[in-house]
DNA sequence: TTGCTCCTCACGTCACGTGAGGTGGC
DNA sequence: TTGCTCCTCACGTCACGTGAGGTGGC
């Protein structure tokens, strides 16, 4: 680190990069071999990748979104509506509503999933148990929410 | 369909188990081709797959297990352990268990991303209307959200 | 004969991860 | 010289999906 502002820019190396954002090493260099993030400026010497601090905050998004379970080239419309700035505003609004109703949707999904997990445990500790009474009564409710799979409206 | 309980055990074709179990055909191949799935018999004549009722419950558990999020390794323990039947409970409820917590926090992290992506929204409608206010207020309110992200015990 | 379902096999896909072999700056 | 970080390149991985080319039973 020590004295990298003084006459410089400040920048980032790729480790500093890949512990802010969470993203690997690994998946910083492949956005940019497949064009998510354009080239990224290099050391002279050793040919180190230098990142700006504009490019940080854009890389920490897409790590956002990311985690969001946007996919790649959700990732890229993004960005390209990001170069329109404003004027691409009510296209943003629209990506991002949709994206929140498709999450929304999964983790309602994801919900039932749980409860269906925490139920089979609930049965085999029963059955460890021998407690056939306690048993049948989680079968019943498993059975309950394995209906409810089909017919996710009634969330 | 017809007359296929007439004197023969009943069964299912492959299109049969994929509508019922939401897996693809291509997964119930697969899964038999890396022996998650024992292999299943072959109608004589036309070499089709016959599926019978009881191979047709354990498919429908795996598909709930891998809507679960878990993974081909965890789904095959999960078969060993099932061969075992009781005698193996405990480690059947410890099984679930474990997925259960994972599944929740993982849940708890997605409605923290679905935050973001719904006050993603709000910035851009913000914008979109040109109200300084609002863009403003929603822009703390995601400060908040990201601060979040790096501490996730506080949930 | 015509659809329809099913089959195998090989290659494609998505988003990276990994490992080999090598370099630059303290 | 020794660590440490970084580099490229190619191949691996996970869980399938897809497409070609072909078959069997109504």
């Amino acid at each position: 680190m020590a004295l990298r502002t003084v006459d410089e820019a400040s920048w980032f190396t790729i480790q500093e990069v890949a512990r802010r954002s969470g993203l690997s090493e690994a998946t910083l260099r492949y956005y940019e071999r497949i064009g998510l993030l354009s080239t990224v400026p290099r050391d002279a010497s050793s040919g180190h990748r230098r990142y700006d601090a504009a490019t940080v905050e854009t890389i920490e998004s897409l790590a956002c979104l990311r985690a969001a379970g946007m996919r790649v080239e959700d990732m890229r419309h993004y960005l390209q509506l990001l170069a329109r700035g404003d004027e691409a505003a009510g296209e943003q609004r629209q990506l991002f509503a949709r994206h929140a109703t498709r999450l929304a949707t999964q983790i309602a999904q994801l919900q039932l999933r749980l409860e269906y997990l925490q139920l089979k445990a609930q049965l085999w500790d029963a059955r460890d148990r021998g407690d056939s009474d306690a048993e049948l009564r989680t079968i019943t409710q498993l059975l309950n929410v394995i209906e409810q799979f089909s017919r996710p409206e009634e969330r």
